[in-house]
Parts: structure tokens; sequence; C-alpha cells
DNA sequence: GACCAGGCACATC
DNA sequence: GATGTGCATGGT
């Protein structure tokens, strides 16, 4: 399996090359940008942020203190606007009353603890979590979204209705803990989904993992 | 006009 | 503990 997982990322790697995310200025945009991006197209995500520049309040500082419905017309674009405006006011209550808003400080905390405690905001789940860690944070976390399960488990490597914790395992314990390498890696099975599988429905006649017979 | 998108919380059984 | 549902915009 080892191998597999390698292979894959290098046949990954050789065809898209490397896919330099997290498309941001700054970690707190990371982690903006993870929450708006729940279930969400990456268009209409990178629509909200330009309005939040536009308006100058893309700072801890600045969203915290915009009225909610301000803020929810800003990030219209990404949808559930409502709903993620009280995810990012629910991300800001936490930041500022447990580490002043302050990256350094949240970078410090060992990834296991700030995992935790991330997961216990609410409107954060895993692959939020995980993203801000990953990509906010450097820190060696494997991302699980849709797209990993529905590709490992087309080709073979994993249930389909596998838990989160197990997929992320199953990378996890075969990888190297490398921040790289996990940052490629979701960025590359995003970039195949997006490029291939979804375009190609329903065969994919040039699929970089070898699959002819079936998208995913 | 249907279907999809880099989820999550909550209700109900 | 599994399964269903609401949240909502914009692109294809």
């Amino acid at each position: 399996m080892k191998r597999k997982l390698e292979d894959i990322f290098k046949r990954l790697y050789s065809v898209f090359g490397a896919q330099h995310w997290w498309p941001a200025d700054s970690s707190f945009e990371v982690i903006v940008g993870a929450i708006l991006t729940q279930n969400t197209n990456w268009l209409n995500v990178q629509k909200a942020i330009n309005n939040l520049k536009k308006e100058e309040v893309l700072s801890p500082q600045k969203l915290y203190k915009l009225k909610f419905s301000k803020l929810a017309k800003l990030i219209k674009p990404a949808g559930y606007y409502n709903i993620k405006a009280k995810r990012l006011n629910e991300f800001l209550k936490f930041f500022f009353r447990d580490y002043q808003a302050s990256i350094k400080k949240l970078a410090l905390v060992k990834t296991d603890k700030l995992r935790k405690e991330l997961l216990l905001v609410n409107g954060i789940g895993p692959e939020t979590a995980d993203s801000i860690l990953l990509y906010a944070l450097n820190k060696p976390v494997f991302v699980i979204d849709a797209y990993t399960k529905r590709i490992f488990s087309r080709h073979g490597f994993l249930k389909e209705e596998i838990n989160y914790a197990a997929a992320q395992n199953l990378f996890s314990r075969h990888l190297k803990k490398e921040v790289k390498l996990f940052n490629e890696y979701h960025a590359l099975l995003v970039r195949l989904a997006k490029d291939f599988c979804l375009k190609t429905k329903p065969r994919c006649p040039a699929c970089p993992l070898g699959n002819k017979k079936f998208y995913c």
C-alpha cells in the first residue's frame, strides 16, 4: 500500500506538477477560505474573499467588528452565507479568546491539541480543521475530502463508506509525515478530480492513474 | 433546468 | 450510531 500511494503521488505530480496551495496572501486568509469553501465551488469562494479584500476587512480585528448582516452580504457569493458568517464568527471568538488573534501563537500549539480545540468550534469539522492545520499552519496533517474518498474508493484502495478518520489513517500510516508531501498530494487529488474525472464523465480515457473504464 | 461544488450541525429514528 | 435534511450561490 505504501508503494501504491507513493506511486499515485508520483504520477499525479509528473502530470500536473506543483499546485502551490493554498492560494492566499496570509494564513488568516487560508482559514477564512477553508470555512467559506465548505461544500462550495472555489470560484465562488474567491468572489467572497475578493469582496472582503475590497472592503479591507480581511483581518481578524476588522472581520470580528463587522456587523453580521454586513459580513453575510460580503460573503454571499460563497453560498450558505448566513451559516458561514456565523461560522466565521465562531472561529474568531475562539481565536481572540484563546490566542489573542495571533497566528504565531496558534502555530506554537501541539498539533493534536489544536486539532481537538478546532473541532470544538461550531462550524469547524474534520476537513476544515485539517485544512487549517496543513495549509495555514504548516502542520503535517493529511486532508481528506469528498474527492479523495471517491477517487480512492473507485480505484479500490478504500471502501466508499469509510469514515474520515479511517481514510486519513491510511495516508498517515503509509506516507512520510511531510508538510510538502501532504500539501501537494491533497491539492493534486483536487486537481485530478476537477480537470479529468468530472470533465470526462462517464469515462476517463486519459486517466493519469490508468483507470480508463469509469470516472472518479 | 438539473446537477454539482475543496462540509457541517442538528433532528429523528 | 446510522440516516436524512437544511443551508444557497454561481458555473456547466
